[in-house]
DNA sequence: AGTATTCGTAAGTCATGACTTACGGACAGA
DNA sequence: TCTGTCCGTAAGTCATGACTTACGAATACT
């Protein structure tokens, strides 16, 4: 929910993994495994913390639970950077003016 | 200098708020401090990562060490998200097309 | 020279969380 | 019903790193 929670969602290798695999498409969580060095439990944690953070959606198929991408969550990171860049944007500009009438 | 450096240092709390305050202007590692509830030390730490990532620039006046925003840093950070993002919203479009399909 | 600031680093503590294996539940198919 | 598959969770291990205090180096000021 928060956007600390994605950025720290975002911060670990494994995680950023999972993200990845599945930009080619919605998977499994043993699927998503299979391309990974670690276990299925593992993918499973990584994946809760990522669902937490409304990066990424699931839904069920009989016994398969099916992950893919959320992209409300993603908008809601970008604007926080969006808002942040133009914060240091305004910053910047504002140390070349001062160095300048300095 | 990797995207993953970089989004490791925005994950940490402290270092968030390190950043938040270099956005109203450059500051020594004491005037971060003060307005923290950390010890110097420990923002001189963060300010090491922050800097490895490219993300904070450094100069010295006197014993004064003053940090500032690196535009260049966050600018390859904001290449990564959109190229993610990009890579993200192809893959929902694709999912779309392939949901009405079938 | 002597003192005071400002800072980085060393060393150590401690919580967090990324992993593992073991287990049990839910659904499909014979 | 029984077996196999797919998955989440519990419990425990272990490395990482975010903090602390203590110290010493570098510069400024008198």
């Amino acid at each position: 929910m928060t956007y600390g929670q994605k950025i720290e969602a975002l911060a670990v290798p494994t995680r950023r993994a999972v993200l990845e695999r599945l930009i080619e498409g919605p998977a499994s969580v043993g699927e998503i495994a299979d391309g990974l060095p670690v276990s299925r439990p593992a993918v499973s944690q990584h994946l809760r913390v990522l669902k937490d953070a409304n990066l990424v959606r699931e839904t069920k198929h009989g016994t398969r639970h099916i992950y893919s991408l959320n992209a409300e969550g993603f908008q809601d990171l970008r604007a926080y950077f969006d808002q942040f860049w133009d914060g240091a944007l305004a910053a910047l500009q504002t140390a070349v003016k001062a160095s300048e009438e300095q």
